[in-house]
DNA sequence: TATGAATGAGAGTTCATTCAT
DNA sequence: AATGAATGAACTCTCATTCAT
């Protein structure tokens, strides 16, 4: 990573953005070298195929990604009162926000492709996928256990939120494209604890 | 669509298969033929590229879809009583898992492709996603209305509830292949009405 | 081999041409195409790569002289007499040379590549050279066993044999080009009974 | 040839082992620096091309080789009495293969590529194969006249004579990697002088 | 309507060679 | 003399589409 030359950076940038803009089977590697400001040859010096610098990528951002959630979301139901743990679970969800901001050029690629392309990169998708379900479902028993929340399957609480975050995050993101994050934030925090608040 | 010859259905059944299999862009002209039993230039009969055949399917699927979801979501959270409320939230949602496993084929196949592939897509996927939120914001609106549902934005709501449905619908059909809806159902009414019943 | 049409027929007369022209390697597939007529395509429609049309090429003729040579060595040393033993030899010869100059070009084309190309149809070569020298071995110890040779290795007089087959054939045919074949048979069989005709 | 460097005399022998095994046009020149243990550009420095470094040693061995076979078929079927005469052969035979084997790299490589690429080659392949007919030829001249050997055509028996020595050679060095020379040489000496014995 | 051989543009990839350092 | 990143022409192969039968 810290050893990458000019050129490398230069093809994984190029190579972000045109799988991001033309998806990974549309993207030409002549679009990348196009977009990078190089040779043809030169990027068979760098990625033995189209395929590898696609997982080299995905891959990058896992390892990234996966530190900092790992800590984000420890706290995500932490707190003694209802206001400290309210406030911790919206903390935790602008870091995730903040997270997928960041990189969300290839938050959409891995998402969008993941699932797409025939299972090409199926298990790349289910990986992430699943590190997601595994990190959010631990700090859902975790509540469960300090009788904060009531509900009697974290597996697929885990699975709802999830659905939730991204895909509220690929619409108001990348399809509305211009959202103000801080009330969807809120939102999110209250549907989680309360859902639509129902009061028969 | 009334008047599809045996060699039309035939195609088009062989063509979802095959996108469902590999893919839309991993999918050959070639492997659809050869799946329907006929021969290359046939298909040209009947389509007037690969192209056309997908939206095809993807545009019958939304008309068939539409109707029964306008038909269902209108009671989602209709009725007097919080047990009927339940009730109805509950049949609703049986409804919507019920029509989606009918179209399982199609409906991965458009929300996989619907955001792969660079947007070639890109506007159906983004119309059945409208024509879902619209449906559902409308029901969440009536549910304020009436004072059972105390939330401030039914448009944020939608698109919560559809990414809960969307993604779990994905991944306990597609991903983890187990079957068992019910179960589900009943968890995924509760977290929408409560969400994790937080009590501080 | 019956059912050839008249493209695939063609595409394996230019790949031979070509083949022989330049070599294996160099050889281009759009060569071939050109000079069969057709599209670079079509090549495909017919044949997987060019190394499958090659090895097609090579099997068809191990195929067809297999079987000659099956029936003409049969004869190489039979006869009851010195001149029956020498005529039969003789016609033997003389057989051979018809069979390699009917099919000069595949013949060098696989004595070329068979030891070049790094191996890549040594495979190809190793077993048509095998299949000569059985067949040699094979007369040779029949002439021995009749009491008409007196030879004590009759594995080595069948690389010896073959050395001289193959190389003069090569010689005179590819190198010099024109060469009254008939004196060659005489010498070569005076040779062949013979040696130098040493008498010390 | 005197004045070259260590990193000359690398490439030279990285380029015949690589040669060798893979074959000329198989043989990239990134391999050959890899094993020389020099980078890409070193290699220019010193050969002007893929092709020339492949001339170079040709040209190499056959101005070593011509020397020593000049020397060694001098008395290929000298002596006066028939022990001496079979004695000279054997001894040249020997020689023969022992030069064969010092060289067995670049022999093989030169008979292998001489024939093949096209005729990318061809002239120096002739160039020596000339070189060996006239050197064998002269012998065989010179055994007529001496009324040892009885025979019409010498340039048609070098042929015969080279064929056998070539192929065997190749025969069993490299294909049967069977290095049990000596007893060959005895049968190579009497197939020369006697042929197959035959005796009507 | 059905066929399937033919098409050819365009893809990914290779590698001999160059040249600034 | 040595380096090795950069080059780009040239290659093999794919596949959506056409069209004569």
């Amino acid at each position: 990573m810290e050893g990458e030359s000019r050129t490398q950076k230069a093809l994984v940038k190029a190579a972000i953005d045109m799988f991001q803009q033309k998806g990974y089977q549309m993207t030409r590697v002549s679009d990348i070298v196009a977009a990078a400001g190089v040779a043809q040859g030169t990027f068979y010096n760098y990625f033995r195929s189209k395929e590898m610098i696609f997982r080299e990528i995905c891959n990058d951002f896992m390892e990234q990604v996966r530190a900092r959630f790992v800590l984000r979301t420890q706290h995500m139901f932490d707190g003694e009162t209802s206001d400290e743990v309210r406030e911790n679970l919206h903390a935790v969800i602008r870091d995730v926000f903040t997270i997928y901001q960041e990189n969300l050029a290839v938050a959409e690629l891995l998402f969008r492709e993941g699932i797409g392309n025939g299972g090409l990169f199926k298990e790349i998708y289910e990986d992430i996928l699943n590190l997601f379900l595994d990190l959010i479902r631990e700090q859902v028993e975790k509540g469960i256990a300090k009788g904060f929340l009531h509900i009697d399957d974290p597996e697929v609480a885990a699975v709802f939120l999830f659905g939730m975050f991204e895909r509220t995050l690929f619409y108001f993101l990348l399809v509305r494209k211009n959202r103000d994050m801080e009330k969807l934030e809120d939102k999110l925090a209250d549907f989680i604890l309360k859902g639509l608040s129902f009061e028969g």
